[in-house]
DNA sequence: TATTTAACCTGGACGC
DNA sequence: TGCGTCCAGGTTAAAT
């Protein structure tokens, strides 16, 4: 499923594929994919035709196109399966395409199709960033943090904040509120690295460790990127099949009753948050019970 | 107020 | 082959 490399791949793809373009039609095919668009569909289409994306932009696993010239902008989320396409228009229709925007240039589509309809796209009004004012994010964006490889993201006040809470660290790092475009694979990969077990409270860490972790999400985000950027398929805006990122290397992630990279002991699987958690019992040491 | 839980959704895997 | 059940997980409203 998408994650933060995934969508900044997106994010790339559709910044050279779709910014400049004067939008010529919008179909919409099914309502639950713009069901944060509050207007409805028609207020959706009437207010992008005539219009173009002036950039696209991403924090964490958002992405948006802002409109020039307007402090709006179309905000989109893949869920857990939708994809951004940039597809010819003779390409048939995708099976669970939901929305589809048409150039007047008669070039190739943007459409997003998504399985599950976790996702979804709306329009969205562009708000001053509460770190730095002089930056626009949607309002649906405004609460949610910059992501470790933003050059603002703020790495003292993650390490202050994580160290207040009565939470455990996975928990905590799968709020996007404190960090975002950690998911729950990204979650295991970092922790695992950092040898420490998800369920260990985040108040009990030390800078130190912070600092550490924090390192091994940025290095695993990074891995993770490259590989997605290598494998991009410039036909597609693509975040799904094509990326590639299913063959990256997982170290505990969905490798259950494998041996651990580091000691050889078999990797453990646990049900947390209602998902499942992989970890070595043996170098994540799992907190005591009290 | 801070934290946790459940619901949303659908297709693939699996067991019978 | 067909049916039923379980599982995957990002986000957020509702519950605690």
């Amino acid at each position: 499923m998408p994650e933060l490399p995934e969508v900044e791949t997106v994010r790339d793809g559709l910044q050279r594929w779709v910014t400049g373009r004067r939008i010529a039609d919008v179909e919409v095919r099914h309502p639950r994919a713009i069901r944060r668009h509050l207007a409805g569909a028609d207020d959706l289409v009437a207010r992008l035709i005539g219009a173009s994306f002036a950039s696209a932009e991403r924090r964490g696993k958002y992405l948006w196109l802002p409109l020039p010239g307007r402090d709006e902008c179309l905000v989109g989320h893949l869920g857990m399966s939708g994809q951004l396409l940039v597809q010819p228009p003779e390409v048939a229709d995708e099976k669970h395409l939901h929305v589809r925007i048409r150039f007047a240039d008669g070039g190739r589509e943007l459409r997003f199709v998504d399985q599950r309809t976790f996702g979804g796209v709306q329009l969205d009004d562009l708000v001053p960033a509460t770190d730095r004012p002089e930056q626009l994010v949607p309002a649906q964006v405004a609460h949610i943090a910059r992501d470790p490889i933003d050059p603002y993201f703020d790495e003292a006040g993650f390490s202050r904040r994580l160290r207040k809470r009565d939470s455990a660290i996975k928990r905590a790092l799968l709020d996007q509120s404190l960090i975002s475009g950690v998911g729950n694979i990204y979650a295991d990969e970092s922790l695992w690295r950092a040898k420490l077990h998800g369920e260990r409270p985040s108040r009990l860490l030390k800078p130190g460790q912070v600092a550490d972790l924090l390192g091994h999400v940025r290095d695993v985000l990074g891995a993770a990127l490259q590989a997605g950027g290598t494998s991009f398929d410039a036909l597609y805006v693509n975040v799904n099949g094509q990326s590639g990122y299913f063959d990256r290397a997982l170290a505990a992630y969905g490798r259950e009753g494998e041996p651990c990279d580091r000691c050889g002991t078999p990797i453990r699987r646990s049900s947390f948050m209602n998902r499942s958690s992989f970890f070595c019992p043996t170098c994540q040491r799992p907190p005591r019970r009290a």
